[in-house]
DNA sequence: CATCTTCCGTAGACAGTGTCTACGCGCTCT
DNA sequence: AGAGCGCGTAGACACTGTCTACGGAAGATG
């Protein structure tokens, strides 16, 4: 198979083991060998296609809302949770430390850091006056985010505060960094 | 052995396996079963020992910390990094989310819950007027809470900001949340 | 005191896993 | 045409989690 990336549609994380993945993949569990030299090189290169396609959904998203900077933020942000709720399994996969710390930090370096200076721009550009550095202010934000989607994703924050919806959460932290919403 | 929590020291999360734990334990590998029909049931009795000292470890401190409110949050915020920090493996036990799932929500309803409902209430009691309601403001710190020790933890926040310490996060995004710090 | 039951641990089996090795098919290139 | 090699197969190995049958020691019961 050319790349695991046919194999993403996993129905659940269980599924990952390497046997397994090669018996979806109609191929004998020595095959995936050629192309990744252990198990963890093979979850490292989906996790890393978990976070291009992240990216990619913030970007193109990003080309389609108001060019305002309070705008684009709280696009970026909704996206980031929303895609932890909808690809759960792959969240997860891209999370886990084992995966993350082999593969040389995968997306990580290649994909978040623009999106992180991207965001630090926006709230430099968005936010009030503040004693904070603009680095500092969009790394707690980025923690926040990461934290509610991480939180909504096995449902504490349901259990805590009977929401349905994430939003209140994103919301929150936005108007508390960058003021309230409304202006430009 | 009567529990699990004599075998908590462990130094890597790579040495749970239900067999090395046994061995380390100095019985044979079928023991454990008597205590724990499973290998999960193992683990979450682990993770919930965490819980219960991550919670003592709060309770204690803020007991030692001034009373008011706004000193009493800041005092929760850092013990819930730092234990993060200290106890990595341990952390990262406590929120797999398949121990988690089993075990039903283990020492997060016991545990997490008490301290979530006495953050509410301090936040209410510290906070400016805010258009959200605490809860909602309580989620969204816990969140960015959970999302700074997540993200320190892996090293993502040095890497973004080149920090070398987790507290600007944490002092950022209290002061976005309950205003600047200083006053009662 | 003898016996029986119940607890608690052992030891072996089984299917499944990740990794390693030897092997072979089929293609391409000279 | 023949050699080389990319790509996959198949079997082995140590290890895992779970299940089962077995043993021995302790206490309770006659």
């Amino acid at each position: 198979m050319r790349v695991g990336a046919a194999l993403l549609r996993t129905e659940g994380p269980g599924v990952l083991s390497l046997r397994e993945i090669a018996r979806r993949a109609g191929v004998s569990h020595g095959a995936p060998r050629r192309y990744f030299p252990t198990h963890l090189s093979l979850l490292s290169a989906i996790a890393r296609s978990g976070f291009a396609d992240l990216s990619e959904q913030v970007w193109t998203a990003l080309r389609a809302a108001p060019q305002d900077p309070r705008a684009q933020i709280k696009t970026i942000a909704e996206r980031y949770v929303r895609f932890a709720a909808t690809n759960r399994g792959m969240f997860e996969l891209m999370f886990r430390h084992d995966v993350l710390s082999s593969g040389g930090e995968l997306g990580l370096r290649d994909v978040s850091l623009p999106l992180f200076h991207l965001l630090t721009d926006l709230v430099a550009a968005a936010r009030p006056a503040s004693r904070f550095s603009a680095r500092v202010t969009a790394a707690a934000i980025w923690s926040a985010l990461h934290g509610t989607a991480q939180l909504w994703n096995w449902g504490s924050l349901t259990l805590a505060t009977g929401a349905t919806d994430p939003t209140p959460f994103i919301d929150a932290t936005l108007a508390a960094h960058l003021g309230p919403e409304g202006r430009p």
